[in-house]
DNA sequence: TTCTAAATACAATAATGTTGCATTTGTATT
DNA sequence: AATACAAATGCAACATTATTGTATTTAGAA
């Protein structure tokens, strides 16, 4: 599930958007390129604790603003950072999937496999985008629950 | 839009839930429901600057807690409080509608009048429940923006 | 190799979330 | 109406996260 890649593909990755390759910002890359789940920044700053707190707050940032990945809260409200498929450009995101929330590991899944339903608003709003939340268990811990009732 | 409300029915909310009639629910209350719109921490605590920035941190706990209001996260993650309608009871939130941020005046409105569509997860995920975000113009900002464009 | 803009690290502050505890207040009971 | 107790508030304090400024370092161009 979570897409591979190795060090000269983030290497290029940061020359398309016209940033300096550094070591902060490769890590980073492979690091969120290495889950399926969206990461929060105390979860990198975990791994990573050798980088400081707000190089990490502005490399997300800026990866954010290039259309590198893109930024879902979790129920608590914590921002999660993902990596972007295929069609987001610089400032404008295409993140219309779902989040999916689990409630015992925490994770945030961003599920690609399940398109957008059309919605129709009521008079007046315009919409420009879309995001779907849902929360529950996620199939790791679906199982691990199931163990527990035998 | 707003549901309108007197401070006897407000009083009567506060008896159902097993809480205390105090001056500060009671003004939380009828801020929140002459609202269409959630509500941020900030924003009661600049309209009642007399009272502790705890206090209202707890009341609004309390009341979700309770059911009578529920917590959703605008684009800037920032907790929002609207009340709930009809069928929340305590700890059971029933919030599957729309929550539509305005990207012009930053506020969240709910919009009931919209049902969610029904959606299947990939195998392993159980889903508990939904929410749906819309980011957009509200009737009022995109009214704003069509009399710049003359 | 040198130079410059960009990126990082560090310091500092703001905003928000959270807990503990003393004081006050609502309400049930006498 | 007075009392008594649990609940709610206000205040102090601390934790976490978000954010800005600036000196130092570093990547990449010349």
């Amino acid at each position: 599930m979570a897409q591979v890649k190795n060090n000269y593909q983030f290497e290029d990755m940061l020359q398309k958007h016209n940033l300096k390759k550094t070591a902060p910002r490769l890590r980073v890359l492979s690091m969120m390129y290495s889950k399926n789940t969206a990461t929060s920044q105390p979860d990198l700053e975990s791994v990573m604790n050798d980088i400081d707190r707000v190089t990490l707050y502005r490399i997300l940032n800026t990866f954010e603003e290039k259309g590198i990945i893109h930024k879902v809260f979790d129920l608590n409200g914590t921002a999660n950072y993902a990596v972007c498929h295929s069609d987001c450009r610089e400032n404008h995101h295409q993140d219309e999937h779902l989040h999916f929330n689990c409630t015992l590991c925490k994770n945030v899944y961003c599920i690609n496999e399940l398109n957008m339903p059309k919605l129709t608003l009521p008079a007046g709003f315009e919409a420009q985008g879309f995001t779907l939340y849902a929360s529950g268990l996620c199939p790791k811990c679906s199982k691990k629950e199931q163990v527990k009732m035998n």
